[in-house]
DNA sequence: TGGTGGCACTCAAGCGCTTTAGTGCCCGAT
DNA sequence: ATCGGGCACTAAAGCGCTTGAGTGCCACCA
């Protein structure tokens, strides 16, 4: 008897429900179904274990004959490795990490980010990567986290969104040797923090030189840019280019102001510039939900958008067709961004070098929202392009 | 010599870049830093490694003494359980999974998922659990990948969204022995589908009916519903509630129309809906993008809202205050029934039953898109509630 | 004074996989 | 005839943790 039981507890799973006694208890509904092992395929392949291993890793060490007969069994029995088991052998989790540092409310306002992790998704799932996902409130909870990820063992590498100004981050991920891709890139000027560090940067100058390029063709002079978060690295990016932009051209109305990207605020401070004595005649937002209910503040304070004011929107999306007038907005490939940030990501899981890849130039959609600015008097437009 | 090589290798990631060959290969960027094991708080505490597992999960078996000690020392050490050994030892991978099957390029437009996700990490993350995400096109993919995690051991449990009338996936994970919540609820009819299987049911009539009861009470008698995608249970559920309502109500000019969730097919159907002879008067819409939509249409087609048609949002959002008129709509708190879909999930996890629970009846916020219907000549308001 | 329990703790196996060090075999070179 | 070496494969250890089966010790009762 007392064999018995030791026999039926070491097969463990195996044992059937065995009886109609199913009390559907937690223990019971654990492994219904067992998963087969490399065990299992040795057996019916009849060879050890570590060929087996051999053979599914396309490792030398079997015959052909052996790994083709192997590969069959394992696919026959369905087999899939055990990440756990995996992890625990050295081989990493096969799991990269992505924290998005947001406070719960102001998140899911913009689709950026669905959509870039999407693409993330892309490329992760064809290399049988998994991602493990966080939403925390701030960069010191996302840097808790990432120290736990690590000690937990549960991420072969990260992926890092909305770099700052003064990043701890970088630090903290070179220290425990946690590979990871930045998306959206540092400030411009460092380059590469330490090794094991690759960034995929948007091209924050470039697009702002497309937006003010076209403002200024049409012949817009007063422009405000109403941005982000003054802690995120691209919006320091963006005000910086704008300076540029208007120093070139020898603009000296230009100006930007942060905010932290919700509606409220991009309503707030478009009424405040709207009610300015010289007025900006184009507006710039950084993201698309501000920029939807700038114009509404506009046409509320009863200035014609475009006809008074121009609005464009640093991100393109439905929301940008569903206010009227449509909104003029900077397009770019989300989707792809993600995909070329988990490509990087992946090449570097597999020993390659840190790199910094540039997306290419975002588009300007040209909508309803912007148009040729109404001539002022005191300034011939003689100077344009 | 061969002795020495030997002792090196056996201690693994303790060297510490013995010599400046500091070549920033892959392998050398592993471990940087080491992760300390149980085997160190044993030595440290000077104790088994067995008495270290039981002082750390609060099982019997240790004195308090010990047990207070063991923690301070690896508390000092920093240690957290590695998931893989833990995962392997049987006690499940600490992690629970979430699929989207949606097409890439629909991902984003609602606010919905993030907030149920941001909601859903608050207790996961309380509870240690990490949330494995992936993105796929359709629920074939959905169940490949369950398949998968089930296979490799990656999650204990999962949570299941955007369930569908003869939805193949809770037959799929019952026969995996999977946990797993349905967010948004199967059928009314069947209730729970197999142990394992709790659900967190939105109340799609009662959100029906508060719809529908305030627009009789404003004197609408014409009602279009325009609603989601037809193989989504709640599509099906309000689209049945509605019927009731309007039975009810002796209502016979109500009618529902289902879409793809886009802009574009909600823009398409208002436009018919409004072209035919005797329009709705007032128009329910199963998400904010499309009563965004199907607002401007209205307008553009030179409707009034609200005073010729009405329209009410069924999912609450900053959208539905960046259109004018601002729309209508019904609000339900999704960082909650995030909370607790997770929290369901987590209970079922460590051994309770299934169990249906149901949010709260989301209330209607009523903005600038719905007012009284005007007055029908043939049609005496008398029968008012 | 011997037995008996209970307590605090240790031993060792095992989870599923990788990996290093063998082991046996056959073939060609000496 | 013998040896070396390459090949196909096996044995076994180890990754970090859990857990059932001990082990030694002490208090307590008969």
């Amino acid at each position: 008897m007392g064999v018995g039981r030791e026999g039926q507890r070491r097969k463990g799973a195996q044992v059937t429900a065995n009886g109609p006694s199913a009390k559907d208890t937690a223990a019971a509904r654990r492994g219904r179904a067992r998963r087969p092992t490399m065990k299992d395929i040795a057996q019916r392949a009849g060879v050890s274990e570590s060929a087996v291993s051999f053979a599914l890793n396309d490792r030398p060490g079997v015959s052909e004959v052996t790994r083709a007969r192997v590969r069959r069994v394992a696919e026959q029995l369905g087999w899939r490795p055990s990440t756990a088991a995996r992890a625990l052998s050295g081989e990493g989790a096969a799991t990269v990490g992505l924290v998005l540092a947001r406070p719960a409310a102001t998140l899911g306002v913009d689709s950026f980010f669905l959509q870039l992790i999407s693409g993330i998704q892309e490329i992760l799932s064809d290399r049988g990567l998994g991602l493990l996902f966080q939403v925390v409130e701030d960069v010191t909870a996302e840097c808790a986290v990432y120290r736990r990820w690590w000690a937990e063992h549960r991420v072969d590498g990260v992926l890092v969104v909305d770099p700052r100004t003064d990043d701890p981050r970088p630090a903290l991920l070179d220290e425990l040797g946690l590979p990871a891709v930045v998306i959206g890139a540092l400030t411009d000027e460092r380059g590469r923090t330490g090794a094991g560090l690759s960034q995929v940067r948007a091209d924050d100058a470039g697009g702002m030189a497309v937006i003010v390029d076209r403002l200024y063709a049409l012949g817009h002079r007063r422009i405000a840019h109403v941005a982000g978060l003054p802690s995120l690295a691209h919006t320091e990016r963006r005000i910086r280019s704008l300076r540029v932009e208007a120093g070139r051209r020898g603009l000296s109305d230009v100006h930007s102001f942060t905010t932290d990207y919700s509606d409220t605020e991009g309503a707030a401070v478009t009424r405040r510039l709207l009610d300015r004595g010289a007025p900006p005649t184009a507006l710039i937002y950084d993201n698309d939900v501000m920029a939807a209910a700038g114009a509404a503040v506009a046409a509320g304070l009863g200035r014609a958008v475009p006809g008074d004011v121009s609005v464009v929107s640093w991100e393109d999306s439905a929301l940008c067709r569903l206010v009227r007038p449509w909104l003029t907005a900077l397009s770019r490939d989300t989707i792809a961004f993600g995909r070329l940030a988990a490509g990087e990501l992946a090449a570097l899981l597999d020993g390659g070098p840190a790199r910094t890849v540039q997306v290419p130039l975002p588009r300007l959609i040209e909508r309803e929202s912007t148009e040729r600015a109404r001539p002022v008097p005191q300034e011939s437009r003689s100077d344009d392009v």
